[in-house]
DNA sequence: ATGTATGCAAAACATTTGCACCTGG
DNA sequence: CCAGGTGCAAATGTTTTGCATACAT
């Protein structure tokens, strides 16, 4: 039940955070904007407001729950914290985004960190390119 | 002269252009908003504004003079681009950007991208952390 | 001269906040 | 019941655009 998993980390279980919740549990696409959120819960006929979506989502990413990412072009988007770290490559064509975690550069990331005297608090690798449909196919032009 | 560099890659050489590239050139600080670099202008008397400052840091991205990052929080930043690709460790407390290549980082991602069928345009790693000096004394708080 | 670039003000977005009303425990 | 949460509308901060004027070639 989401109902617990909202008091574990000390919010109330309402409606909209709920529905907000199982959205991104369930949802094929798990890398959302705000608006997407948003329009998507309107259309299940959900009565939510567009500032609510901002705050609960602020929320469970204080929270740890969500984790934020803020892709070129400003664009930013939500995706769930299933808690093992990962980065992305995103296909500047479709709009594909696949999750990819390699521990050689984790490592190294560590070590460079290190002979820099930085304290690592969060990393993000995001990689450009045009996946491989789209470069057989027309892609999404 | 920044008058050549600008007819180069197609651009008029005007007023603003000019303060603005010789401004990303000489600046000690490589990494500005446009708020910024609009900022500086003013100071210096340059009458220029906002719009401008805009409209031709975005020329000079699709241009290839500058790379514009899109760090957390949704702040974005220009910076000249010199021809030697590298990321960047940013300090969470004190705002410190450092600068880094790692030649094991780079070949992995190429090797992540084939795997996946990628065709890789670019890319931008991310480290967020406290730097030393932070660490010992008290940071920006 | 003449097409482009600029400054200004207004518009367009994305996100946040104030406030009166509603709701979960 | 009542602190905290919500929807709405208005405020904010950032980036873009429309337009008349100014400039580079």
């Amino acid at each position: 039940m989401e109902t617990q998993e909202l008091k574990k980390v000390g919010l109330k279980a309402t409606v909209p955070r709920l529905r907000i919740l199982q959205l991104l549990e369930s949802h094929k696409q798990r890398h959302l904007t705000a608006e997407e959120v948003y329009k998507i819960l309107l259309e299940v006929g959900e009565d939510v407001g567009l500032a609510t979506v901002y705050r609960v989502l602020t929320q469970f990413e204080a929270a740890g729950l969500v984790v934020r990412h803020h892709f070129e072009g400003g664009l930013s988007v939500f995706e769930l914290n299933e808690g093992c770290h990962h980065d992305h490559l995103v296909c500047t064509k479709c709009g594909k985004i696949v999750e990819f975690v390699d521990e050689v550069i984790e490592q190294r990331q560590r070590i460079i960190a290190q002979q820099k005297g930085f304290d690592i608090a969060d990393h993000c690798l995001y990689i450009y390119g045009v996946c491989g449909e789209c470069q057989g196919g027309r892609g999404n032009e």
